[in-house]
DNA sequence: CAGTCCAAATTGGTCAGACCAAGCCGTAGA
DNA sequence: TCTACGGCTTGGTCTGACCAATTTGGACTG
């Protein structure tokens, strides 16, 4: 079993996540949630410091208040995304929107930058999206490899720290939910992925986002498949 | 006097921050840490969970390990921003890029779902920016409420989050020691904003993008040269 | 001498009970 | 009715202790 304090802290979140306590509202006191929870202040109190710290809560003497969801920390997406069994499909495509936002813009910036040998060392990535007869698995390592080579190249901290603290939240569940229904369209990947090397070896800036963005919708159509292939599973599983 | 266990985290944060403790290296024990700040352990406790919830730190019974920069928290920004008297350019050049590049992506996809009343309301925010005549500070606060209003209207909750974790962590650091030097280009900026009245009323997303595209450039010369100025009055007060 | 294994010391995680100062609330007084 | 006061609650800190996991160093073995 986990450290005490963060299971105090999960069950916390879940509840201010789910709505059972509303922003403005006063939580629990330490005190009382040292009964609820039969666990020691100082483990509650570290509890409470985390759920502060996700801006989920502000904590002052005299009670802590619930904040407003739109007040929180990034972090607070993996929770949402692992509030239920199936991640919410509208969160899920925003994240995606975001990632690939922002990776579109760490291309550019490669693009812009760099010289020819870096442009060729990124070009030699898109080989293996550029083939049919690769497996799925190794289809998504190969575009995550991309991602994060576009995304250390940049050479951007707040780039970089946003773009990993998105993923992390995102894989686990893309992983646990719906990895098993995620199958791409390795064509259109190819054919994208074909773009996008012309793009890099022309240094022709609009046609690599024109690519991203079409990459985009590919990879929000990819996962809103998978999502409801998940759905359709689970609703045989339990009717 | 601000909470002691926040002293604490800041203390470490700055001293990781600094390279004082390279990652991978370990911290020292809480105990220790207890004599030098002269604290509680359960303060001490507290400090050393809020690092590790930024990230930059790995705590484990044994030990604590400090972590790389890339892997910690976008939290972590504002702390890299206050560590000196001025901030990096560097980094307020990417935030810049960054915070651009996602208000860029709002208006986007504002634009593709609004109604034309809704884009209509976006447009008055438009008006001041187009005017000659207003303050250097109500120049800055038309555009941040631009900027706000395209994060809300794109109800994508990531992208809020991300913009105002982003924007908090950089608007201290510009209103304290830029905010003096920073003097926008007002007809530079009147120009674009027209230019983006016309994309939002034709509704031309690639007019759109190309407009955020050269606002992003305008934001960034203004940033940099009020840096230079800031410390060009720096040096003058030292020597 | 090198490698392995074990036990003691160290470290984080938790617990119990206590005190203080700052906010909250109900009541008494104007 | 409104205000001011006092008690109560609440968070912040402290002391001291125990447990479990890890680390570490030395003893033992090849």
């Amino acid at each position: 079993m986990t450290v005490k304090s963060e299971q105090i802290a999960n069950a916390l979140i879940r509840d201010i996540l789910v709505g059972r306590y509303q922003a403005g509202e006063r939580l629990p006191s330490e005190r009382d949630l040292v009964s609820r929870f039969d666990a020691n202040r100082g483990a509650v109190r570290e509890a409470m410091a985390k759920v502060a710290q996700l801006g989920l809560a502000q904590v002052q003497p005299g009670g802590a208040r619930v904040c407003e969801r739109e007040r929180a920390s990034l972090d607070i997406i993996g929770h949402l995304l692992a509030q239920s069994e199936l991640p919410d499909p509208l969160l899920l495509d925003q994240i995606l929107t975001v990632i690939n936002s922002l990776v579109s813009l760490a291309a550019t910036q490669v693009l812009e930058h760099s010289t020819n040998d870096a442009i060729s060392e990124t070009r030699q990535l898109l080989v293996p999206l550029m083939r049919l007869d690769i497996s799925d698995s190794e289809h998504s390592e190969a575009r995550f490899a991309l991602m994060k080579h576009f995304m250390q190249a940049s050479e951007n901290l707040p780039l970089q720290l946003i773009c990993r603290t998105l993923f992390e939240q995102f894989a686990p569940t893309a992983s646990n939910a719906l990895a098993d229904f995620a199958a791409p369209d390795k064509e259109r990947y190819a054919v994208y992925a074909c773009r996008l090397d012309d793009a890099l070896l022309s240094k022709d800036v609009a046609a690599l986002r024109r690519c991203f963005g079409a990459l985009d919708a590919l990879n929000r159509e990819t996962m809103t498949r998978a999502f409801m292939l998940a759905q359709h599973g689970q609703e045989a599983a339990a009717g």
